[in-house]
DNA sequence: ATGATTTGACCCTT
DNA sequence: AAGGGTCAAATCAT
C-alpha cells in the first residue's frame, strides 16, 4: 500500500539517510580527533567544539526531516495481521512488519557495544554460512518507538570479530544519537565535564571486559581499532545508558561454543542489573546534566 | 515477578 | 520454493 508513493520520496530519504549516516561518522571522527586535540590544545579543541557543533546542529536538521518520513512509512509499514495455529494448538495473533530500512553498511568489529542498547529478537542460521545470524532492535522500541535494528554475525574469515549490519535510525535518546557535548569554549567548564574522567577506572578498570563493554564508543566498534583512551565523550555514551537503562545493558548472541558468548553470558558483557554502581556514574554526572553541558535536542 | 533470550513457526521477498 | 526477517510462546536469568 505504500508502495507507490513511497517510490515517490524513496529517493530524497535514501539520499538524506545516506547523509545522515555520513554525517555521523564525520561527527564521530571528530570527536575522536577533538578528544587528542584537547590534550594538546585548547585551541584545538575550541576549533573542534565548532566543527562538532555544525555536525551537531547539521544531524538534528535532518533528523527532523528524516524521522517525519521514516516514521510515515513505519507507521504504515506494511503490516499484515493474521492468524495462525501452531504445531502445539495453540491459535495466535501475528502481527508482521517488514523491514523496509536501509542498511547503513556492514561493519567489521570486535565488540558488540556500540553505546546503545539492543533487545535480540532472533536468531537464524544463514545459507553458506557457518554461523548464525542474530537479530537485534533498540530496546528503545517500545517506549521510545525507535526503529533502529542490527544484525550481527560473528565474521566468517575472523571468527574472532563480529559482522555488524545496521538499520534504521536510532530515534531515542540514546547517547550516541544525540548531539554531543556542546561546551561553551571557557575552559573551566570544559575542565570540568572532563574532571571525572579519572575516577571511572577506579569504577570500571579500562582492563576489564566490563569497562571495555562500558567504554567503548561508536568510533571503536566501527573502526576496530583498540585504542584504549577514554573520552569523555565516551563517558556520556555510559551515562547516557545508564540513566535511560532499567535493566539489562548489553547482550551477546549466542554463539557457545565460539568463546566469545562465553564472555557476555559470563556475566562481564552482560551486567544486567547493577543499578548501583550505574547510580554512582549518573549521580555524579546529575550536576553537570542540570548545569547544561549536556544538550539533547528535543 | 519481571524482563531478556531462545527457538520454532510464520510470512515476505526474490 | 528457498532463504531470510520477524513474531511470540516458552524458557531462562535476575
Amino acid at each position: 500500500m505504500a508502495s507507490s508513493d513511497s517510490a515517490g520520496r524513496d529517493l530524497p530519504a535514501a539520499r538524506a539517510a545516506a547523509a545522515v549516516n555520513d554525517l555521523i561518522e564525520v561527527r564521530e571522527g571528530a570527536m575522536r580527533l577533538k578528544g587528542m586535540l584537547q590534550e594538546q590544545s585548547s585551541g584545538f579543541a575550541e576549533l573542534m567544539d565548532g566543527i562538532l557543533n555544525k555536525l551537531s546542529s547539521a544531524l538534528s536538521a535532518l533528523d527532523t526531516g528524516c524521522t517525519a518520513g521514516a516514521s510515515a512509512s513505519g507507521a504504515s509499514d506494511g503490516v499484515i495481521r493474521a492468524r495462525a495455529e501452531s504445531s502445539t494448538g495453540r491459535t495466535r495473533k501475528r502481527s508482521f512488519s517488514r523491514r523496509l530500512e536501509r542498511s547503513s553498511g556492514k561493519r567489521v568489529t570486535d565488540t558488540l557495544v556500540d553505546g546503545h542498547i539492543w533487545r535480540k529478537y532472533g536468531q537464524k542460521e544463514i545459507q553458506n554460512s557457518t554461523h548464525p545470524r542474530s537479530y537485534y532492535r533498540c530496546t528503545h522500541k517500545s517506549d521510545q518507538g525507535c526503529n533502529a535494528k542490527r544484525q550481527v554475525q560473528i565474521c566468517e574469515t575472523h571468527p574472532i570479530k563480529y559482522a555488524v549490519t545496521y538499520y534504521g535510525e536510532h530515534t531515542c535518546k540514546a547517547p550516541s544519537n544525540t548531539p554531543m557535548i556542546i561546551v561553551p569554549a571557557s575552559g573551566d567548564r570544559a575542565d570540568n565535564l572532563v574532571s571525572f574522567a579519572p575516577t571511572l577506572p577506579q569504577l570500571l578498570p579500562a582492563t576489564t571486559q566490563l569497562s571495555s563493554s562500558w567504554c567503548t564508543s561508536v568510533d571503536d566498534v566501527f573502526s576496530s581499532s583498540s585504542d584504549p583512551f577514554v573520552q569523555a565523550d565516551e563517558l556520556a555514551v555510559i551515562v547516557g545508558s545508564a540513566g535511560k537503562t532499567s535493566s539489562t545493558v548489553g547482550s551477546v548472541p549466542d554463539y557457545s561454543g565460539s568463546g566469545i558468548g562465553d564472555m557476555a553470558r559470563g556475566g562481564t558483557g552482560s551486567f544486567a542489573s547493577s543499578p548501583s554502581s550505574l547510580g554512582f556514574v549518573v549521580g555524579s554526572l546529575g550536576s553537570i546534566v542540570d548545569d547544561d553541558f549536556f544538550q539533547f535536542d528535543p
